[in-house]
DNA sequence: TGCTTATTTGCAAATAGTGCGAACTACATA
DNA sequence: TATGTAGTTCGCACTATTTGCAAATAAGCA
């Protein structure tokens, strides 16, 4: 999302009317990276100016997720959650706590997929589910999946293990 | 998910009724490949079962769901879709039918992604975006994407393409 | 056949949004 | 600065999904 500031002039550009409410969540949105749901951004917004209606926040949101300035993620099947982050980018969800992270993933194009016949990719989605390791943080071992902030990368190693190899209808077998 | 007399059995072992609803749901979820709702099996269960209750499917849902003998998928945020087929796989949505399709990615593990620090990877979900082409169905440069029967795979040509639609490289194969 | 208890069902309630219109106000204009 | 008007906000009803609850029903065993 731009600059709360860009995105201002980018609403007068287009007719709209610049209130107090939309330029509160212009600043509660930009550089947010708690992906919050509408409910959450409400809280936040309320606590600057009480009486602000839940209404506004999802028609604001609504608003700016139609100029591009912000991306919808529906991750677990609860309430949508907000991204200010258009970049391309995944997310990683840790199961205990909901919270959502970005990641981003340079390789996607060398994935191999068995798409069904005629299927056009549009975009792709990808989600790591897990978990934050809680303590044990220099275990030497703890350190396997990646460090985001060294600018590192790592394979991947999720749960592909080798999870008992249930053989039931599906495939070709019985 | 097993199949019905396998289902059947385990309910017995574990004290669980058969009952003709259970009976009846068992065999439509057998082999259905097109992730269902609940509202949508329920329908298909009152042509068999005129009376059935939208209770009942759900409650029976999450029963085979605890049993491990089906799985949920969130996808758009619309209603829970349930799938029979367990086995470690990803899907493929058409924007345009809200279709579901299953897709096998191989080298899930090859992926380079930027986690943050200390996270620990459980499990991956990946979802393709796109449609299926309409028409143009033997066009032969409409294989593009991959054959889902011939067990072919294809590097996956995500939005991150440039639109070049004369690439006939599904000549690869054999 | 009867009993006991699991199951089914109808209905209320919880979630997460969306549709609508009356009241309100940003802001261009005089 | 006052005024007009169309864009906004906001409350509220309403939809869509799913879950909680308890009375009615019915498997499965003695
Ligand atoms: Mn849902
Ligand atoms: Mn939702
Ligand atoms: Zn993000
Ligand atoms: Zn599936």
């Amino acid at each position: 999302m731009h600059s709360p500031d860009v995105v201002a002039t980018k609403y007068k550009e287009q007719g709209r009317r610049l209130t107090p409410q939309r330029k509160l969540l212009f600043n509660l949105m930009h550089n947010n990276e708690s992906h919050p749901t509408a409910e959450g951004l409400f809280e936040e917004a309320s606590k600057r100016m009480p009486g602000i209606s839940l209404r506004t926040v999802y028609q604001t949101l609504e608003e700016l997720s139609e100029m591009g300035e912000i991306q919808l993620m529906h991750c677990d099947g609860g309430a949508v959650r907000f991204d200010p982050n258009v970049d391309e980018h995944h997310h990683a969800v840790c199961a205990e706590t909901g919270e959502l992270f970005d990641v981003y993933v340079d390789n996607i194009d060398s994935l191999r997929a068995q798409l069904p016949a005629g299927f056009e990719v549009q975009n792709v989605s990808i989600v790591f589910h897990g978990r934050v390791a809680k303590s044990a943080p220099r275990t030497a071992r703890s350190a396997r999946i990646t460090t985001k902030s060294p600018a590192r990368q790592q394979t991947v190693r999720a749960k592909s293990a080798k999870r008992t190899p249930r053989r039931t209808s599906r495939g070709s077998n019985t």
